[in-house]
DNA sequence: CCTTAAGTAGCACGCCCTTA
DNA sequence: TAAGGGCGTGCTACTTAAGG
């Protein structure tokens, strides 16, 4: 990474990954413009701590003008470093390549407002050091609630929600729905209360017998009629909100190209999927997607047939009737690790074949990719036997 | 933070088959 | 018939995740 010298560089440019890499610094030339003008006003000024902290008051004041955003680029600018180091320290950690630097990164920075706010100027002596910490933990937080999030299916989170969270998820719908959907909800965790003391993460859906006092519970309180499919869609709907509101799509930074004028600033990160160009060009992606889909289910599908039954039956008792592999060895009347070892072998082979077939779709593989496909086997397989 | 359970992986060993 | 490779198994130390 480059080091930037001048206090105009320091404040109106932002780094530019390109394939999780940093490739430059890109200039906001509104910012440059922004930055150049005060320093004609107060040129005796060539310390970057003084524009910190002039930004930052300027920040504070222009509370709800359109004129923060500008205080708020600055600051921005300030902290690409810091920032990109914090991330950096970090990412090595996540044991999931799910997240790309480039993507954390983005999550951190998003957070300047926050730390804007939480950091008084008056009080601290360097904001650097204080956003340093803050963006690590505004990270370490995203990637662990998101972790929780995504362990758990849509019953689990359901149990887990808070009224307050789930009517913040429902914000947008009118006011009968809300209503409706919270009632659900609210019968959902009366009736299926005894569940939430097994594991809470991948709570099995209601059986029909819950479902059937799932409804009876909601006609007590509402006095309407509504069938079990029904209320299944609402809370399904429920859990879909609480997961997109929780993480809303992340976009690329919407960086400004150098020498172009209308650039936006970083923190505007909500996708707004609103190009018709877009829009198409993800329906040709679903199209591929699907496609490869179908064709690696038969490359699988094939794969386990061909395996020894011994080890066809052992994979259904692990995926499929989800016995851990003490209970398996026990049925078998084997050692744990012998179940252990065969399951590893079948993974292994069945992951040699996933291999084999990207290769010939795309034949530079490197061990990332071959690690990520471990992953996506080991969630096709519980998928293939659920 | 500690404990416990579940799962993984390295090393040693023995059996079986092939080869010289 | 001995050597050697491949493979399965046993033991055990280690890692990871969940719960108190």
């Amino acid at each position: 990474m480059r080091v930037r010298q001048s206090i105009p560089e320091l404040f109106s440019t932002f780094l530019r990954f390109e394939s999780d890499q940093i490739t430059s610094w890109s200039t906001d030339s509104r910012l440059h413009r922004s930055i150049q003008k005060h320093l004609a006003q107060m040129p005796e000024e060539t310390a970057d701590r003084f524009w910190v902290m002039y930004w930052h008051r300027c920040w504070r004041k222009e509370e709800a003008s359109p004129r923060q955003q500008i205080s708020a680029g600055h600051i921005s600018a300030y902290l690409q470093e810091a920032c990109y180091w914090s991330v950096q320290k970090i990412q090595p950690k996540t044991s999931s390549q799910q997240f790309q630097l480039a993507d954390l990164f983005q999550v951190a920075i998003a957070a300047v407002p926050k730390i804007l706010k939480a950091c008084d100027p008056d009080e601290r002596a360097s904001l650097k050091t204080y956003a340093s910490s803050a963006f690590g933990n505004v990270v370490r937080d995203w990637l662990r609630q998101r972790r929780e999030i995504d362990l758990c299916n849509h019953w689990g989170l359901l149990l887990k929600l808070s009224r307050k969270r789930l009517i913040e998820a429902l914000q947008g719908l009118d006011a009968s729905t809300i209503e409706q959907y919270l009632t659900a909800w609210k019968c959902f965790e009366l009736c299926y209360l005894p569940a939430k003391t097994l594991g809470m993460r991948q709570s099995a859906a209601p059986s029909a017998e819950v479902w059937n006092a799932i409804v009876t519970q909601y006609k007590k309180e509402t006095g309407e009629a509504v069938s079990p499919a029904t209320l299944e869609r609402w809370l399904t709907d429920c859990a879909n909100r609480v997961r997109s509101q929780s993480f809303p799509t992340v976009s690329s930074l919407n960086m400004p190209r150098p020498g172009q004028d209308d650039g936006e600033l970083q923190d505007e990160v909500i996708d707004s999927r609103d190009s018709l160009l877009t829009e198409l060009i993800e329906q040709e992606e679903q199209r591929e997607r699907q496609d490869q889909r179908s064709q690696l289910n038969q490359v699988l599908e094939t794969a386990i047939a061909e395996f020894d039954v011994s080890v066809q039956q052992l994979l259904q008792l692990y995926y499929q009737q989800q016995f851990t592999q003490q209970q398996i060895a026990k049925q078998l009347e084997v050692q744990q690790y012998t179940v252990s070892r065969k399951l590893s072998k079948a993974r292994e082979a069945l992951l040699l074949k996933l291999v084999r077939w990207s290769q010939a779709i795309n034949p530079a593989t490197d061990p990332e990719v071959i690690k990520s496909m471990g992953l996506v086997l080991e969630e096709w397989l519980q998928k293939h036997y659920s």
